[in-house]
DNA sequence: TAAGATTATGGGTAGTTGTGGGTAATTTCC
DNA sequence: GGAAATTACCCACAACTACCCATAATCTTA
């Protein structure tokens, strides 16, 4: 059963082919809107995995960067860094993506690779790098969520 | 997958032959409009590296470039050093461009060439120089970065 | 429970892409 | 005006990628 539009959630084990592709999850791809063309945009993540993005919503960040300047040093730098490493992927005939090289070395992956739903995105992530993640998360200061508290209801 | 007319992303690594030719990557080349009849225009970029436009981009370029007075020094400047060294290129049957001799060497190109999808415009490095920029990134403002994060990220 | 449909994974192939070099046309300079 | 140099255009090959088919495992439905 599809939620909403362009929404994931849960989690996912696969694995990754010789040919650098991976199985998106049936209900993920139920779950994209008829305008994405079946069609991903993989970047890099800020912890160290791999952001997908529906088309649709990666385009909305396209228009964001081009209303930054060139002149502004820290402008160039932002749009560098976020454009360089992100590339469509439309999922074929099985479902699959193919990542870039790049992006693999970058999330640390080999053989096996978890997909979690982040609701309007989902993330790819090797095994370890992920419990190694979570390990780190139960540091987060409590203070932290109170914070959020504030902004968010659960 | 082609995403947007004149919308470059991704990272792409080629090499620069003897006649001072690059590729443009395929993805790139699709995602030109027709109405740039095939042509790039090339110039200094504001770091050490060659900007790479859409002809129809450059044009409006032009437009805003002739609306600076030139009583201004810094306007005279800004438009001498911009309109100096560009350069209308159209890409042979192969897909490649040809660069100037001055922007070579003001890129420091050698042998091989990073070319970076920037959105609106692409930009063609030198490896060596992009480690160089990339390591001088770290030097940003981080809650300056952050903050474009929050605004451009949806 | 059994048959059919769907899903996850592996591999083959034809078309595309990147790179090198060759030749004809054009420009430059004496 | 003619030789030299430069530029634009063309061909060829190797590597790669997108697309296709095959199979096994899982889920759905009657």
């Amino acid at each position: 059963m599809t939620l909403t539009n362009n929404t994931f959630i849960g989690e996912y084990a696969y694995s990754l082919d010789s040919k650098g592709r991976v199985n998106i999850p049936a209900k993920f791809r139920q779950a994209l809107s008829e305008d994405n063309e079946n069609t991903f945009v993989i970047a890099r993540g800020m912890d160290p995995c791999i952001w997908v993005y529906p088309l649709s919503q990666w385009k909305e960040i396209e228009t964001n960067l081009r209303s930054l300047s060139s002149l502004s040093k820290i402008h160039r730098t932002f749009v560098r860094n976020t454009a360089r490493y992100a590339s469509p992927s439309t999922y074929d005939k099985q479902g699959r993506i193919t990542l870039t090289p790049s992006l693999i070395e970058y999330a640390g992956l080999e053989k096996d690779a978890l997909i979690i739903g982040m609701v309007s995105k989902m993330e790819i992530w090797d095994p370890v790098q992920m419990d190694k993640t979570d390990k780190e998360t139960i540091k987060i200061d409590p203070a932290a969520y109170d914070e959020l508290a504030e902004k968010i209801i659960v």
